[in-house]
DNA sequence: AGACTTTTTCCAAGCCTCGGAAAAAATCGT
DNA sequence: ACGATTTTTTCCGAGGCTTGGAAAAAGTCT
């Protein structure tokens, strides 16, 4: 099952892992990527002057002179607009398109909020088209996305080409990626919004080369896991739903029909049901980002049941990050979402959940960063 | 963070890709390994003569003449006396010793059964040599083997040095690599016994190249897991304890401490006290595999404690499959130990519970295959 | 201005693999 | 029985990449 390695190949990885080191220190010299990477001198040098005759990379004119001895070496970056990224965002009630270039600056965007759910896979791709075009039109001179990654709220199969289900459309098993790959001659990927949001952290220095997950608390509850170097994808699907790993067997009831998921405890629809009395109710729309800092609000100033419905949400979650630390050991945990800003409501069950669950309770202090805002 | 490639890793790969397929197939002619690999000819006759030098294979006749056209292929394999591979036990109760030639033929085994809980790490390595020591008088002319393989029921590190917990050994964070590789000279790996399993189907037809899990009912609950390519390590320990994810908040008492394992309904034990009535009661023996049988034949016989009993069990498990297929996709399974000769009592709630926790139900015909005995 | 240092570039060498030609070893046809 | 055909191996030159050392380049220090 192990396929050959050639010459080919390892001109690809070498300049992979050039590619790689400047993407994440911004600029380097010759030198520099030597070290980093490991190839020789000679190799880096001929590496890097290929791809900057290929326009790939530029020599940037650094402004602060070490003032070292010796002959100073000159740094080498991303060439921008060797290529365009597009990215768009299919979520509740609104469909995002940013067009990025090769360094990863904003280019263009564009948006738009209307209801999508009786779209059916033909009026998808032409709004995510003309939605491109806009998008175009707003970054003049920049060439035609390459690459157009689709982070869709919902499932996505594991090839990244199809949209299995997603609370937004009524539609289900939408073929995206060929259509919209053939009306753009771009190359297409669809995945899981929660499943991408790893690659967002993947270059910062505190998680580069390590396994971490990202949790979404917001209206429903994702998770994105990046696990020995590569941000997970199941076999077949996007995988990782993490808001439907059951908690209680026939517990509170789920948006997604099943009952007991920890979504049915710790999404914001049920964290506000269960404040207000509501059982299994489940709400037709979103619940606001200012009903739900009201909530918090209320729990803070001591509403007992605001109060325990955050109690509950924070222990579904901690008994689930416990089952899954269990499964594939602790991890460093990014928290990101709405529910972000209830942490200081929600982490105390959640660790104590953790406890109770895991193993020796090994990761109740797996380390928490929250980070407000994500795209 | 991506690391260099040079021919020397080339030459590595590709030879190993030559080793894979010849273990796979057990001899192969040269065209054979070539397309098999997608290695050229000449490299795949260029590698192949080398490794026949350098004794790691040779050349096998074969007795069936296809009596095809054109020269006949000469078929290669693996030199079963290039190198000797041990692999030790240690379970609860019995310590074992086995060694195996480069084809995987088994030379010689040597095995003790007595307590070992009041080891230390000297002791319990030690033991182990003797125990290697007398399976290498059993197999004479076999070279000392280059690798020991250790699997341990318990908790290990990832590094695969450490045994972290053991149920059968008092002593904790014993490090046995060290010691016995500096006392035999061999490379030696420690591992989760459960987590080693995949190994030993990965090979065969229905397996090769896919994603699969081991399961182990018995007195016990274990897991191991094939992703992609390789066979699941947690990043800090062996990881996968299925056993020990929790089922029910609050539920159970595991022999872990904890409670609502999985384990703690579907292990011997868990069946057996609640047949019998003797709630969170922890046994201090094994249950025998004959007390097990008789249990079985008693539910099957419509006895309403025993028939709960085991309906509990596979809804526990069940329940945590579909958690697990919720977040890394369903997967197919192989089950053995002593709960496989219980499937039929196991399976249909097992089923259920997939049905009722995965998201859509997914995963709810997921194949299971049975296999009564593995060493 | 010359000595020293550090970074780049240049060049021959070494390893792989690849592709095609030649050789080897059977069977088929007459 | 002997040449034609077919299929597998081996051989050999070519090409691509990396390496290591030498030479060049481009600054600072004295």
């Amino acid at each position: 099952m192990l396929a050959k390695t050639d010459a080919d190949a390892v001109r690809v990885h070498n300049r992979r892992a050039v590619i790689d080191h400047l993407r994440r220190t911004g600029i380097a010299t010759r030198k520099a990527i030597s070290a980093a990477t490991g190839l020789s001198v000679s190799a880096a040098s001929a590496i890097t002057t290929g791809m900057l005759r290929a326009d790939l990379i530029v020599e940037v004119d650094e402004d602060e002179r070490a003032s070292r001895r010796g002959r100073p070496g000159k740094s080498l970056g991303l060439q921008g607009a060797a290529a365009t990224v597009a990215t768009a965002k299919i979520a509740v009630g609104e469909l995002s398109v940013r067009l990025c270039d090769y360094r990863g600056a904003t280019l263009g965007a564009a948006s738009c909020e209307r209801d999508i759910a009786d779209l059916d896979q033909d009026g998808l791709v032409t709004l995510l088209v003309d939605l491109l075009r806009e998008a175009e039109t707003a970054s003049p001179g920049a060439p035609p996305p390459r690459q157009i990654v689709l982070a869709v709220q919902g499932k996505t199969d594991s090839n990244a080409r199809r949209i299995l289900w997603s609370p937004t459309l009524k539609a289900r098993n939408l073929e995206i990626a060929g259509p919209l790959s053939a009306l753009t001659g771009a190359e297409v990927g669809v995945f899981n919004d929660c499943s991408l949001m790893p690659e967002a952290f993947r270059w910062k220095p505190d998680f580069v080369g390590r396994d971490f997950a990202t949790l979404f608390i917001g209206f429903g509850v994702g998770m994105g896991l990046r696990l020995g170097g590569s941000t997970f994808q199941g076999q077949r699907s996007s995988a990782v739903e993490f808001g439907h790993i059951n908690h209680i067997p026939g517990g509170a009831l789920c948006r997604c029909g099943n009952r007991g998921c920890v979504e049915a405890y710790a999404g914001d629809y049920a964290i506000w049901r269960r404040a207000y009395g509501r059982t299994d109710e489940i709400p037709t729309r979103r619940i606001s980002d200012e009903d739900m800092h009201r909530l918090a609000a209320l729990a803070r100033s001591g509403d007992a049941a605001a109060l325990a419905a955050f109690e509950e949400a924070g222990t579904a979650i901690g008994y689930s990050l416990g089952r899954m630390f269990t499964l594939i050991d602790p991890l460093p945990i990014v928290v990101t979402g709405a529910g972000a800003h209830a942490m200081d409501l929600l982490e105390p069950p959640i660790r104590a959940g953790i406890g109770d669950s895991a193993i020796d309770g090994v990761g109740v202090d797996t380390p928490f960063s929250r980070v407000e805002d994500v795209d």
